[in-house]
DNA sequence: CTTACCTAGATTTTT
DNA sequence: TCTAGGTAAG
């Protein structure tokens, strides 16, 4: 019989190569096509644009149209007939770009273009190539990719097999180690002798080992997957020259995030022709910490001699205040390669920049603004809560706004956070799941043997790692090979049988069995004969992939043990999963779903309602909105202390990068604030304004001053000797004469802003509220479980199980039977 | 083997 | 302040 593994090999092999064969006529025929893209470009994006052959780099700065021209430009390589789809490199860092790219060429075609199978994130399409050269790094082509989780367990392992100490060397050090050396692109041989200390002098060591014991387990870290490529490359220079041959074109985006890997990648894969077009910012270079090399576009006319450099400077996005103040700031900033954005569009807000007492307060502030903006203030017409972004240097800065947002019911949408993928109850199923394709992935057992709890703890585990060492066998077989021996006793011995009969089952239950089918169906039914003439042929297995998924789940307890969890997020974790199970309805079976699915899974709600974003500088790169609000501009955080610590300079450069993305996020209205006081890890510190402040263009500020501030008692911030004259206004009150606290007061009286108004929905809510009663046992999203203690209007007072007392909107709460499960 | 307490540590996170 | 991870008691 033919394995399977044969029949998928022949059927994903060079597929793309092949495909498209004759074309050259049909090619031919475009290039007499018009040209219409050509006619919507700018001089710069049209430059560009037809500059096709050599080396490019496109400098381009936020919102001149850089995806516009990257999109034009491989149309228009299409259109004169340079390339063929598949023959085109487009390189991306996320899977959204790269979506994004495919549907924006397809609309600029007119039509849905079938094969751009090179138009993909570096990592997908590393993917691709080293399932095809897998052997010659010594993997099988079915090899795993393992998440960051698998990746500490299996240093944990190793580390402690090393006989070092954990808590003084953790490995996630040495993760990070490692992590390092890959986007450097050195392997355990390539490793520098200075590097080879690191990490009590171990560190070569065990990075060699943990390679080692990647390739036994056939799998990969998403370090490796550029890595090994590379490595390919450059050991085989007849695989290199057929890729070189074959991609006539490569473009790349965001090429100022690219590290060393990367770029190394490139370079080999351009080195030919090269014809590689590179789109970046060195302005937004805010990756530097992950192992982005600005460097590489700073350098990029060295490394391609003779490169042609295209500066789009026009931009469509903000107005002249926000540019101007966006340019000031990044002007700070060394070694640029120098840029200055600039706008047709005149007049506009200024960028507004306000100083507050506590952090507590700025988020109230900013509360009422956005109440005030959604019914049109300052000659705006209202402003609706999709276009308005709150963008903060880190993460926990999120709280004080999600509490502030949450009491006075104000709708809101976390941006960011762990990706669907990451979470627990994904990656627990996933290994399920992996477990039942391949049971000899021991990092998969190792996660969910004991989960849901089993009674298998640590001593039962260690058991099974002896024997399946002993033997020289997987875990799964080792516990088999265990319980057989009678090692294991109680309750864990019947738990783990348990275990193993399912993966057993759940195997047998999806898997497709062999079958044998007459060798001509018409035949059969003329000539009696014929029917012995039979071939095998796969049949169809007992269950759907699908089906078996939910089956798996089920049947392992596993849905079993989120419904039974009373924690705030187990119906979400439940909700997932489910998600979880449809996504697998676009795959063929579990394995192509497994092989893809940690580089493609990401989380996009499709929520429709509209909300506040708040999201991180760095997870808003790429984004605009109309309304941005920029809070916490305070050294120490934005700046960040850390970041200046660690790289000194040039992570302040970096910083400062930040915040130039963060101001060009906003197309209207900009607003920067601080805090004097601020609660940091539980402590109430004094902040002084950002230095980044004192940058600020004061022609192109605005400063308000809100109420509360009285001349002095300004902690630290009046404490500093030099202020600049924005910062010396924003902080200290010139209070009431500011014009920005007139209009504000203005502004009070018309709408009612300095009192927080009634939210629209009140009528609603006032519904919502009478279907209460102090003492009404009640479910929150974020808080959870509670009691209600008081009713005013349409807040409630709950005291949350976990969280504590909180005042919250009615309708935020429900009755703990109405969650859905 | 599980649960409850304690202590240390605490950015940013495209894949 | 919050949370994750480790240890000690049940």
């Amino acid at each position: 019989m033919v394995p399977l593994c044969a029949i998928l090999a022949r059927m994903s092999s060079f597929d793309e190569f092949d495909a498209f064969e004759g074309a050259s006529l049909s090619a031919r025929a475009m290039a007499a096509r018009p040209m219409p893209y050509l006619d919507e470009l700018n001089p710069a994006q049209r430059e560009a644009v037809e500059q096709l052959d050599g080396p490019v780099l496109m400098l381009a700065g936020a919102g001149t149209g850089k995806t516009k021209a990257l999109t034009a430009r491989i149309v228009h390589l299409l259109n004169t007939g340079k390339a063929r789809p598949n023959e085109i490199l487009a390189v991306t860092f996320t899977n959204k770009a790269a979506r994004e790219m495919k549907n924006r060429v397809g609309n600029m075609l007119g039509h849905q273009i079938e094969g751009m199978p090179w138009l993909g994130t570096f990592h997908a399409i590393c993917v691709k190539l080293l399932r095809r050269h897998a052997e010659m790094v010594g993997l099988k082509s079915n090899f795993t990719i393992l998440d960051t989780d698998d990746q500490l367990r299996l240093l944990k392992q190793l580390v402690q097999a090393a006989g070092i100490d954990d808590k003084r060397w953790p490995a996630r050090q040495l993760a990070h180690l490692i992590d390092s050396w890959k986007n450097r692109a050195l392997t355990p041989e390539t490793l520098p002798a200075a590097d080879h200390g690191a990490y009590n002098h171990r560190g070569g060591e065990l990075y060699a080992q943990y390679q080692q014991r990647l390739l036994e387990l056939n799998a990969v870290d998403f370090g490796d997957l550029l890595l090994h490529v590379v490595t390919i490359f450059q050991k085989h220079p007849d695989v290199l020259a057929q890729y070189q041959r074959w991609f006539k074109y490569v473009l790349v985006d965001e090429y100022q995030d690219t590290n060393v890997a990367q770029y190394l990648w490139l370079r080999l894969l351009a080195g030919g022709h090269k014809n590689i077009c590179c789109v970046g910012d060195d302005d937004q270079s805010i990756y530097g910490w992950r192992g982005a090399e600005v460097g590489n576009i700073l350098r990029f006319e060295k490394d391609f001699p003779g490169a042609h450099v295209v500066r789009l400077e026009q931009n469509y996005r903000s107005t002249e205040h926000i540019l101007k103040a966006a340019s000031n700031v990044i002007r700070g900033n060394e070694g640029r390669l120098g840029k200055e954005l600039w706008t047709e569009a005149e007049g506009g807000e200024k960028v507004r920049l306000i100083g507050h007492w506590d952090g507590e307060e700025e988020a109230r502030w900013i509360g009422e603004e956005i109440e005030a903006l959604q019914g049109g203030t300052r000659g705006m017409s209202p402003v609706g809560l999709d276009e308005i972004a709150i963008l903060v240097r880190a993460s926990h800065q999120m709280r004080a706004f999600e509490d502030r947002f949450l009491t006075i019911g104000l709708p809101y949408r976390v941006i960011g956070g762990p990706r669907f993928y990451e979470r627990m109850e994904i990656r627990d199923a996933m290994a399920y799941f992996r477990l039942v394709v391949s049971p000899d992935d021991d990092l998969a057992f190792e996660r969910v043997v004991n989960t849901p709890k089993r009674g298998l703890g640590n001593v039962a585990q260690q058991k099974i790692q002896t024997c399946a060492r002993a033997n020289g066998v997987s875990l799964v077989e080792g516990a088999r090979i265990l319980l057989e021996e009678k090692g294991l006793g109680g309750k864990g011995a019947k738990e783990l049988a348990l275990f193993l009969d399912g993966l057993e089952r759940w195997r047998r239950q999806g898997m497709a069995p062999v079958v044998e089918v007459p060798l001509d169906d018409d035949a059969v039914v003329d000539d009696e004969a014929t029917v012995t003439a039979t071939r095998l042929q796969e049949g169809k297995p007992e269950l759907s992939h699908v089906e078996l998924a939910q089956v798996i789940l089920d049947e392992s307890g596993y849905t079993a043990m989120w419904q039974n969890d009373k924690t705030p997020e187990a119906p979400g974790r439940l909700e997932n999963l489910k998600e979880l199970v449809k996504a697998l309805e676009s795959f063929e079976n579990l394995q192509g779903f497994l092989e893809h699915v940690s580089l493609i899974m990401d989380n996009e709600s499709d929520d429709a309602e509209q909300k506040v974003s708040i999201m991180t500088l760095h997870a808003a790169k790429g984004l605009e909105f109309p309304v941005v609000f920029l809070p916490g501009w305070e050294d120490g955080l934005f700046p960040s202390q850390r970041s200046m610590d660690e790289t000194g300079l040039k992570g302040l450069e970096e910083e400062r990068r930040l915040a130039y993305v963060g101001i060009t996020r906003a197309e209207e209205l900009c607003t920067i604030s601080f805090a004097g006081n601020r609660m940091v890890f539980g402590q109430w510190q004094s902040q002084m304004p950002s230095r980044f402040i004192d940058e600020l263009p004061e022609e192109h500020v605005e400063v308000l001053t809100p109420p509360g501030l009285y001349g002095g008692g300004y902690g630290a911030a009046s404490a500093r000797p030099v202020a600049s004259a924005l910062e010396e206004r924003a902080t200290r009150a010139d209070g009431y004469n500011s014009p920005g606290w007139k209009r504000m007061q203005a502004r009070a009286g018309q709408y009612g802003t300095s009192q927080p108004r009634e939210s629209k929905q009140s009528a609603i809510d006032l519904q919502a509220v009478s279907s209460f009663t102090v003492g009404d046992r009640v479910f929150h999203q974020k808080f959870g479980y509670g009691v209600i203690t008081d009713i005013e209007g349409d807040k409630l007072n709950v005291a949350f199980e976990k969280a504590g007392e909180k005042k919250v909107v009615a309708r935020f709460v429900t009755a703990p039977d109405d969650i859905p499960f």
